[in-house]
This record gives C-alpha cells, structure tokens and sequence, in this order.
DNA sequence: AACATGTCAAGAGCGGTGCTCTCAATTGTT
DNA sequence: AACAATTGAGAGCACCGCTCTTGACATGTT
C-alpha cells in the first residue's frame, strides 16, 4: 500500500473523519436532487442546508462555498454519464464497432433526458461567475469522448471502417490532429479523427436540442427514430458501417 | 391602414407613450449588457435600475417582471442573430447554394462567439423557472431554421444538390417530415430533408462546444478551420457540392 | 385658470440568497 | 475526567425579486 493510501485508509479510519465524508457525502446527494428539481443557477446552499436539517452557516463546515459543491455535482455527474456509457458500451461484443458507437450515442441521449438539468450543467451554458478547476473535472469530464475515439481506433485497427471519400484536411487542422494522434497513440488517420470531431459535437448537438427543448412540442413526434436515423448518417461519416 | 396600426400610431403619438417607449427600449439595452457581462441567470433587474438611475420598484411600472424581461431579450437576441444570417446570406449569390449554406453556418458561429451570453440564452440550458412564451419567441426562433431549409429547397429545385447515398427514412419519421413538407410547401425529398435536421443540430453542437468551452484550450489551435471542415462535411450530408 | 385623471419615482417591507463571524455545545481523544 | 478539536446555531451584511403605499408631477378636460 503506497504512502497516500495508507494515510488515506489512516483518515477514513477515525469515525470523525468517517461521519464528515458522509455528511459531505449528504450535501452532494441533496445538491444533485436541487440540481435536477430547481437547474444549476437556482442551485442554493440554502436550501441544501435545510434538506439536511441544519442551519445555514453550518455547511460551509463542508463545503467551502457554492462553487465547491457546483464542483462536486459537476464530477459526480460527469462520473455518473461516463458510468453509463462504459456499461452500455460494453454490453455490446468489441468486435461490433458500429454497434459500440451507437451504443454510446444511445447512452449519452438516454442519460440527458433523465437528467436534463445535471446535462445541462455540463454541456449546457455555463454557470455565471463559476470557472471549473481544470484539475478536477478534465479528467471526468474527457472519458465519454476518449471512449468515442477509442472505438474509432478499435474499428480502424481491424479494418472494420470503409474509405469514404472524406474531405481533405487543411495543414494547420492536421496539426491539431496529428498532436491527438500522437498523445493518445491512436492509428487511425487524420481525415477519420476530423470527422469523428463533427460526430462527436453533433451527438451533443441533436440531445442538446432535445433536452432544451429546440425542437418545437409537435415537430417531431418520432424523436428516438429521428436520433436513430442521425446515428447512422453520423457513422457513415466515419465509414462505420451499420451492422 | 389596418386598424391596429392606425391604432398603434396614435398611441405613438402621445408624447407619454413615446418616452414610455423609449424607456422601455432603455430597459432592455441595459438589459443586453446585463446579460451579455454577467450572464443569463444573474440578471438583475435591480442592477438594470441601478443602471437606469431610478430606484428597483420604478423599472416595474414598464416590465412586468423579470420573466418579461427575459422574454424581451430573448426576440431581441433572436432577431438579431435572424439579421445577421439573412444579411449574410443575401450577400451570396442566389445560385451558390453550397456557398449560402456556408455563409448561414459562419455567421452562426460568428455571432455566437460574438455574444456568447445571449447565445447561451438561446440555445444553451433553460433558465430554471422561466418558460418562453410560445406565442411571442416561436416566430422570430424559426427565423433561422427557416432561411436554411430554403437554401436546401431552392438548391433541390435547380437540381444542384447531387444524390448521395443517403439512408432510408423509417415510416414514423417519414410523417413527420412529410408534414414538414406541405406545411412549408418544400419540394426537397425527406431524405434530404432528414439529413438536414441533422445538419441543423450539427451546427449548433459544434458552435456551442465553442462557445461553451467544451474543447479544451489547447486541443484545437486552428478553430476557424475545423469549423470550415465541419461546414464542408456537412454540406455533403444533403448534396451539396462545396463552391 | 382650476380641476380631475393618469402616470411616475420613491420608500418601506417581505422573504429569499451567499457568506462571515462569534459563541456555545458536542464530540473524540488522551 | 480533562482537554482539544470539531461542530451547529445565531446574528449580521449585502444582495436579489417583488409588492404595496405615498407623494409629486404632468396631462387633458371643464
């Protein structure tokens, strides 16, 4: 056991210690009903503190103000979306490449209409005055997408994705790419990741209409046909052949 | 004259009905500023008096409240951002389709990152506890999507848009689209009609991971050109042949 | 010119928010 | 049992949306 482990099995271990990560653990669980009842800007402190049955002030014994805990809820939902997917990802054989793909798509939509409002505070418009820690949430915040590429690469290694004719990528956007490429070690070419970039905006793209409701009530009466049917356009831009 | 704009003059007339206006129109400059420094959620209708130089209570006698004013931003925000396409659009020849397309999709994008609080407005998360009023927000908010299903209609009926092997259209999705169809009058197939949707929706997840900051700060240096890229595929999507 | 009407800004006040500070009580440790 | 760390409570500050009342002002009519 490293040293940090053990100082943090050390720390878990007094029942002080123990009744404060679950007290925190408390305040995150009514801030994310807060969160999905009442939206991330109309978050209050407030009012978690009195689901808790405690007074005001006494929170900030945990938490260290408003943004701190925006910061928790944004990692726990980021953890929870990414949960989702590697499990519906998985669920589909590795050889399945397009099946994984719409695997995913299908999990992230599913996902942002249970919880819109957690969705919304990760993809939506951004809190105002709240800047997210970099350190915390980019690490949470990028499974969804590496998973997205991985199956590109996966597919591309077992010659599973059809050469379309994709458009050409200018130099200065292959350095972009080619950076990505080698940082990930992926052998999936250029033009593939370019595209795989509009496929992974646009996924967003089309939930984000439907969770905040773009779509007009009547416009579209089909909408999981409609999702469906953009799935597949989206994975013939990558040369993902449908199964 | 109509009888509503004969009444509408007159009531102009009234040197009190024009300074209400005027205050009004004060309101919701004030309002825009408000909004694009600090953010949807926190505008404030007692810093817009502030602004004002009249004490809280006086900006009632002109917004209802601060829903009203919301509403009043967000056609304003609409119209401008229904400005900016059209007079980008129009400075494009009629007969270069692929090229209107693009000058719809770059002014989108500019625009957003031009005013990217009244951007998150509109397309972003809802405020929470604030419902547009259908009635006063759907016409000027179809503005857009209007001006690009001409671009694909007009561009179908030169016979510009060359036939790609696009998917086939489930039946539930076909009714929908088929409605879309009378009701606007279009001659383009569903198919087409289909994949713009997803055009439609690419965009915006594109500009909004922009605008959003979902990209991290260092993943993309060559920003205009990806979104060029994407424009490019997408335009492909619905047969359109890049200019 | 005098009056009645309509409109306005101002102020007080309600309940809500984030956050800080002090003080007393509880708790775990020794 | 005594000590020290931790905790909850309460008061308080400044802000918010919103309502109501009051007094000043301009307007149009008599």
């Amino acid at each position: 056991m490293s040293d940090a482990a053990a100082e943090a099995e050390t720390a878990r271990r007094t029942p002080r210690e123990r009744a404060r990560a679950q007290t925190i653990a408390d305040i995150v669980l009514l801030g994310r009903d807060h969160l999905a009842t009442h939206g991330a800007a109309a978050l209050s402190l407030r009012a978690v503190a009195r689901d808790l049955g405690v007074v005001s002030s006494a929170v900030y014994r945990y938490v260290a103000n408003r943004d701190e805990l925006l910061t928790l809820l944004l990692v726990d939902a980021y953890g929870e979306l990414g949960d989702a997917v590697d499990k519906a990802v998985d669920a589909v054989p590795s050889g399945d490449h397009a099946g994984r793909f719409r695997a995913l798509g299908r999990a992230v939509r599913d996902w942002a209409l249970r919880e819109p409002a957690r969705y919304g505070l990760l993809f939506g418009s951004p809190v105002p005055g709240y800047q997210a820690p970099a350190g915390r949430t980019t690490m949470p915040g990028t499974r969804v997408v590496f998973r997205l590429i991985s199956i590109f690469d996966a597919a591309h290694r077992d010659g599973a994705l059809v050469p379309a004719a994709s458009a050409a990528v200018v130099p200065s956007l292959s350095a972009d790419f080619d950076a990505i490429r080698t940082e990930l070690g992926l052998a999936v070419p250029r033009e593939i990741l370019a595209n795989g970039a509009l496929v992974w905006t646009s996924i967003f793209g089309a939930v984000s209409f439907e969770v905040f409701g773009q779509y007009g009530p009547d416009t579209f009466s089909a909408r999981d046909e409609l999702f469906e049917h953009h799935l597949t356009v989206l994975a013939g831009l990558v040369g993902l052949r449908s199964s």
